[in-house]
DNA sequence: AAAATTTGACCCGT
DNA sequence: ACGGGTCAAATTTT
């Protein structure tokens, strides 16, 4: 059985059980004799551990629940087979090896930042492969996270220089980052925008079409949003939208698309024609940058988002105005190679 | 020596 | 069969 599962699955199970773990500790800690201190860090990991698991399966861990099913005799001994994600009408067991769906986001940056390479954009990137693309003037490189084999990250990008532009090059990123940087290059851009204060606020919009809107506005980061993945064999509840402007913290999808598809780390400093009927919002960078840990390992919503807010500065000196971020859903396979079986066995 | 890149081969879905 | 994505050996860079 272990020897069938993949890399996926081992994750998944791994940080499952580690959570089991830490809980175990943690209700050992529940006496009030017990020092508040080793509870935080107990409840802090066994959340770390809940996000890891949920990022191996593409979720972000704050949208809304699906309709989780447990088979009767799933919260005993048995295996995580047991576990069932009612879907749609049809059953589906998180480990068969078929297709889930994952959302990318797709930027477009000038050539000479950076972002195209393998750094810059907030995280090492190792090239493994390029191609050459059916009606492209150019080749697709292929990019994933330098710390794929050491921390099982299994974040990865495509870039390939634009055709209608030779000086820009789309750059699409999968996948989320679950390894921790070393470095936090959001941080450093965070410091330089507190500094740089051509962008008092930046703002993130979030569009449900494609109609182009009047007015460009510098530095604002696009996000559009499509729900292209028209399969049956959904494992997660598509994407929705909120009919109404998005209002904070309690907004799912807003805290969706900041966990999963900024995970990425791209540097956005550019905008497109934005739409007329897109909802607005703005955060306050430096609000976001007071709420939460910097040295903390586990990836929050916090930490992505200001790595989203203030990532565009790297690239803030850019005179190029135009950027399109698409968010899209794309295929992911489960049964996703992975060669280095001796990380988890 | 280790890490990163290059590049043809291979795999898989359509 | 074809095209996109990945693998992995060879090569280059650090």
């Amino acid at each position: 059985m272990e020897k069938n599962m993949d890399f996926e699955q081992k994750t998944l199970v791994n940080e499952l059980m580690e959570g089991k773990e830490l809980a175990k500790q943690l209700m050992g800690h529940l006496q009030p004799s017990s020092s508040h201190e080793a509870r935080d860090v107990l409840v802090e990991k066994i959340l770390s551990s809940y996000e890891k698991a949920l990022s191996v399966l593409n979720w972000d861990g704050k949208s809304k629940p699906l309709a989780l099913e447990f088979s009767p005799c799933s919260f005993g001994n048995t295996s995580p087979r047991s576990v069932i994600i009612d879907q749609d009408t049809n059953h589906r067991d998180v480990f068969k090896k078929r297709k889930i769906t994952v959302r990318s986001e797709q930027v477009r940056v000038p050539l000479g930042t950076g972002a195209e390479g393998n750094l810059e954009d907030g995280h090492s990137w190792r090239k493994y492969g390029q191609k050459d693309i059916l009606g492209a003037n150019h080749p697709r490189s292929y990019f994933r996270c330098t710390h794929r084999k050491t921390q099982g990250c299994l974040a990865t990008k495509q870039v390939q220089r634009s055709d209608q532009d030779p000086s820009f090059v789309d750059i699409t990123y999968k996948g989320h980052h679950t390894c921790r940087r070393a470095s936090q290059p959001a941080i450093v851009a965070s410091s330089s925008l507190t500094k740089n204060n051509h962008f008092p606020h930046n703002e993130v919009v979030v569009k449900e079409d494609k109609i182009r809107q009047s007015q460009v506005k510098p530095f604002t980061l696009e996000v559009k949003t499509e729900d292209l993945d028209t399969r049956e064999d959904h494992m997660f509840a598509p994407f929705s939208f909120p009919s109404t402007p998005i209002e904070s913290e309690h907004n799912h999808f807003f805290s969706e698309m900041i966990e999963t598809d900024f995970a990425g780390g791209f540097s956005s400093p550019f905008i497109s024609p934005a739409t007329s009927d897109s909802a607005y919002f703005s955060v306050s960078p430096c609000h976001k940058m007071t709420s939460f840990g910097l040295a903390n390992n586990v990836q929050t919503p916090e930490s992505d988002l200001t790595e989203i807010l203030s990532a565009p500065t790297s690239l803030t000196n850019s005179p190029m105005g135009d950027l399109d971020l698409t968010l899209d859903n794309v295929d992911f396979e489960m049964n996703f190679p992975f060669d280095s079986p001796e990380f988890f066995s």
